[in-house]
DNA sequence: TTCAATGCAAAGCATTTGCATCCAA
DNA sequence: TTGGATGCAAATGCTTTGCATTGAA
């Protein structure tokens, strides 16, 4: 678990005379500290079971900030909510999305890249981003 | 303007004893009636601009039927509501979404669709279905 | 000290549900 | 005639906002 990403965070914060409140490092820490693909919602519970609850309008205030200042993503399978993820170091990835379980596997893919920009070219696209979701059952959930 | 789709879904409600109503059929009608990706929202205004306002109750339900029926498909491009289409011949298709005026282009690709198996293969992954969205600039758009 | 952050509760939205009334078959 | 459909309004569930209070700098 780098916590590279809490500090990264810091620092934009004070580049924009932002305050760093306990609060925003213990939302930073949760997302940095795991490679997972939480909601909002998790992470209340996360940090409830930690035995430092958080407003839920704090945690939506600070998924923003971290998301301006480009350090996560944010992703909508479907589910009825949002998930987020700390950014990976490697930029474009794709995502395995089990629909029993909920599980996320992530992969990256040279070709999918090169495809977004054939078939851009093809229809006087300009693309800036692609998502590629395939959603089926993953290994153990598989009968 | 192709109204099989109309006939089709009056074949399904027969089929399941289900009453064909008026309402059903209009909600039909101006979604077998276009090739755009509209919102329940959205069909609530064209039917009214009609003159045949319906209660979006209704919309909903009868799009939950559509989608039974297989008939329409239903998509979220993370504007915060969902869109229907009525169901293309191609049955696999993805698109090119204008993050400016919202405009939708389909397109298909084999090559898609034998990533799909591959990658998911890769990672001893069962898929089921993908969906690929590239998001930018259509030709209008772009400066 | 002071301006922004916090946290509660209320508001917003798209969607769903409860229920009295209506209508297709 | 009658079981299901309709449509209003109320309820949901996630997310956002208003505002009095708190706290970082």
């Amino acid at each position: 678990m780098t916590l590279e990403g809490v500090e990264r965070f810091q620092e934009y914060l004070r580049a924009y005379n932002h305050p760093v409140t306990p609060q925003r490092l213990r939302v930073a820490e949760e997302l940095f500290g795991t490679h997972l693909h939480v909601s909002a919602e998790e992470l209340g519970e996360k940090l409830r079971a930690r035995g430092e609850p958080i407003g839920k309008a704090t945690i939506y205030r600070t998924l923003d900030l971290l998301l301006k200042a480009g350090l996560i993503r944010e992703h909508d399978f479907g589910d009825g909510f949002r998930r987020y993820e700390a950014r990976p170091s490697r930029p474009r990835h794709e995502h395995l999305v089990c629909t029993r379980c909920g599980k996320v596997i992530e992969f990256e893919s040279d070709a999918v890249e090169r495809l977004e920009q054939e078939i851009a070219a093809l229809h006087r696209f300009h693309p800036t981003r692609h998502r590629l979701e395939i959603y089926g059952l993953c290994e153990e959930c598989h009968d």
